[in-house]
DNA sequence: GTCCTATACCGCATTACATCA
DNA sequence: CCTGATGTAATGCGGTATAGG
């Protein structure tokens, strides 16, 4: 139901004229800013309702003391205004996610980095011959998870060529021991840490594990049992 | 029921003006 | 006083929805 007419609710038609020739709209000397009141009461409808009944409308521009018109083109203008405010939210909660997970991705790489360079250490460690004594080793990795906390992890080979793994936190002498797997299990260790590479699928080779500082350039935000999840 | 016209309203881009540094 | 930047009221246009002939 239409209950008046865009003409008639056109403010200041009688100062908004156009030339024949051109339809550039003309100097409109009229035009006055809202008060502060008018504003306020706009504001506040606006917060509870971004679009006003055309009953309402009326209403408020009778309140206000302004043509319905111009109540409408306030409304539009507001949401125009409060729709590039949106934008903008938007986009910064978008740009803190991508700067989170432009970080996270620096952070994988330089993880993925060092874990090629662990890997071929391995790789030369295992096609060293058992006589020279590398039959036993203890490895210490230290990382921190996606809360911060550091924590560190450290494989032992034993004299007997098992493979015992503890994890616990850095900063915590009672860090709980875990034995993780045994000789037997080393097998399915081998097909997770390098499916295409026969070198390291022999439990012979792992009893030769050493100490030097294998993992050690380990220090990123996850778990380095993580990276191939 | 369908088509056509008139009207109201919207979003969007832009203009025109007021205000301020 | 002048000027450029900024905010905002208002305009124009194209599109959609609806009522009535």
């Amino acid at each position: 139901m239409l209950e008046y007419t865009e003409e008639m609710a056109r403010p200041f038609s009688s100062v908004t004229e156009y030339t024949p020739t051109t339809t550039k709209k003309k100097k409109n000397k009229n035009k006055r800013r809202f008060s502060d009141e008018q504003i306020k009461s706009l504001e506040s409808m606006f917060e509870s309702e971004t679009r006003l009944e055309p009953r309402k409308k009326l209403q408020v521009a009778k309140e206000l003391g302004l043509q319905p018109r111009q109540v409408a083109i306030w409304f539009q203008n507001k949401r125009a205004r409060w729709k590039t405010k949106q934008l903008e939210q938007d986009y910064s909660i978008l740009q803190a996610n991508y700067d989170n997970l432009a970080a996270k991705y620096e952070c994988l790489k330089k993880e993925k980095q060092a874990l090629a360079i662990q890997l071929q250490k391995l790789n030369d460690l295992i096609k060293k011959p058992k006589e020279e004594g590398q039959c036993c080793g203890q490895v210490t990795v230290t990382n921190c998870n996606n809360d911060g906390d550091k924590g560190e992890t450290t494989v032992k080979s034993d004299s007997e060529g098992q493979l015992s793994f503890s994890m616990g936190r850095s900063d915590d002498d009672s860090a709980i021991k875990t034995d993780y797997f045994g000789v037997e299990e080393e097998a399915n260790l081998m097909s997770v840490v390098d499916p295409g590479d026969d070198s390291l699928t022999s439990p012979e080779d792992w009893r030769s594990l050493d100490s030097d500082g294998l993992f050690d350039q380990w220090n990123c935000g996850y778990p380095w049992w993580d990276f191939w999840s």
